[in-house]
DNA sequence: AATACGGGGCA
DNA sequence: TGCCCAGTATT
């Protein structure tokens, strides 16, 4: 159903200039916004991947500040840079931005890649990532195809096909690399286009009386403005069902790094044990053999204490144990349980679940 | 071609 | 609640 943008062919050559015009009025006044610097950039568009921008422009001041340049950032440990990243979600975009500082400084002599293609080779930069670089801090004219640039062109253009999918996300390449030829400038029509579907063109009740683009655009026109871009419903939630046991000796808190593929990982926790039913009482839980002697002896400073966090995809229910290690009891810890001070755990990355437990029963 | 991967904000 | 956010890597 794209009878418009075939019928009415006028759209697509003032589409870009409309959407440059429009963003010189409109822009924000946002930090990476004043920085051709390729490290800044990049910084910027890692912190931002499915991140709205009000979230992650403390994280991106925070960076900056701990680390002014690539070659800081690849001399800084794993566990720093996530401990910055903690709260921002999706942590392996952390785990990815300094593993390309190091790859950056030590393989490419601090030198950025300063192409598209180039740029697309490192850990954690996709073709969004790439072409936002390439864009901004070199010129290069590559569209950018985000969340916002589905959304104005599936509703400019009356695109009905399911953004989800392979063929429909090639159908919206192919058009915003047709667009952004009559760009003046391509990395200020990049910029233009994001900015246009997080101000005018918003998901919910976008501004269309006030629109640019109103008298040219199919959804408008058509009254769909609410059903495009189309999306397919994503899967329920997983639930999932965590106990963690809290040893404390000493105002010390045993703590072990998450290492599997899942959620959280190199982020730090309790000892966990999983199971397939909530609330399962301690006595009848599978424990590491480990950690018989330390429940055996340690006394529960009080009931469970029962925590959600709610993430996109998974929805964990999680119940608290504090056993108290009496002083003189020195058995081992189960295999990666280390103790640690208050200090110390609050300089190690965490879950913000983790977090919430530590603020609300330590405060 | 699907799915996994966070956390926060908003109606 | 459900949806969305300057997406990418993995299966």
């Amino acid at each position: 159903m794209d009878w418009l943008s075939d019928s009415n062919p006028s759209v697509k050559p003032g589409f870009a200039y409309t959407l440059e015009r429009w963003y010189e009025h409109h822009k924000r006044d946002l930090p990476w916004r004043h920085t051709t610097d390729p490290y800044r950039i990049w910084l910027s568009e890692i912190i931002l991947q499915q991140t709205r921008v009000v979230q992650g422009r403390p994280y991106y001041e925070r960076f900056l500040a701990a680390y002014p340049t690539v070659s800081d950032m690849a001399r800084a440990d794993e566990r720093d840079v996530l401990r910055l990243w903690q709260g921002l979600g999706y942590y392996s975009r952390a785990r990815n931005l300094h593993q390309t500082a190091r790859y950056v400084t030590t393989q490419l002599n601090g030198k950025f890649p300063e192409t598209y293609d180039d740029l697309l080779k490192m850990k954690g930069i996709g073709s969004y990532t790439a072409a936002a670089v390439a864009s901004f801090a070199f010129g290069e004219r590559v569209p950018v195809v985000d969340g916002n640039v589905y959304r104005v062109l599936a509703r400019v253009f009356g695109i009905t096909e399911d953004i989800t999918t392979t063929k429909a996300k090639k159908t919206f390449a192919g058009l915003a690399a047709e667009l952004i030829q009559s760009a003046d400038n391509p990395a200020t029509y990049n910029q233009a286009i994001m900015e246009f579907g997080a101000i005018q063109c918003t998901p919910v009740a976008p501004d269309c009386l006030l629109c640019p683009l109103q008298q040219q655009c199919n959804a408008y026109l058509t009254g769909r403005q609410q059903l495009l871009p189309v999306k397919r419903k994503k899967a329920p939630v997983r639930e999932r069902y965590f106990t963690y046991i809290v040893f404390r000796q000493d105002e010390k808190l045993a703590m072990r790094e998450r290492t599997a593929q899942d959620i959280w990982q190199n982020l730090y926790e309790f000892l966990l044990i999983e199971d397939e039913e909530p609330a399962v009482p301690l006595a009848r839980l599978v424990l590491p053999e480990s950690a018989a002697e330390l429940l055996q002896n340690g006394v529960p400073t009080g009931p469970p204490v029962e925590l959600m966090q709610l993430l996109s995809h998974q929805r964990v229910r999680a119940w608290f144990y504090e056993i108290e290690v009496p002083d003189h009891l020195n058995s081992p810890l189960p295999t990666g349980l280390q103790w640690y001070s208050a200090a110390e755990i609050g300089g190690l990355p965490k879950p913000v679940l983790i977090t919430n437990y530590l603020q609300r029963s330590l405060g």
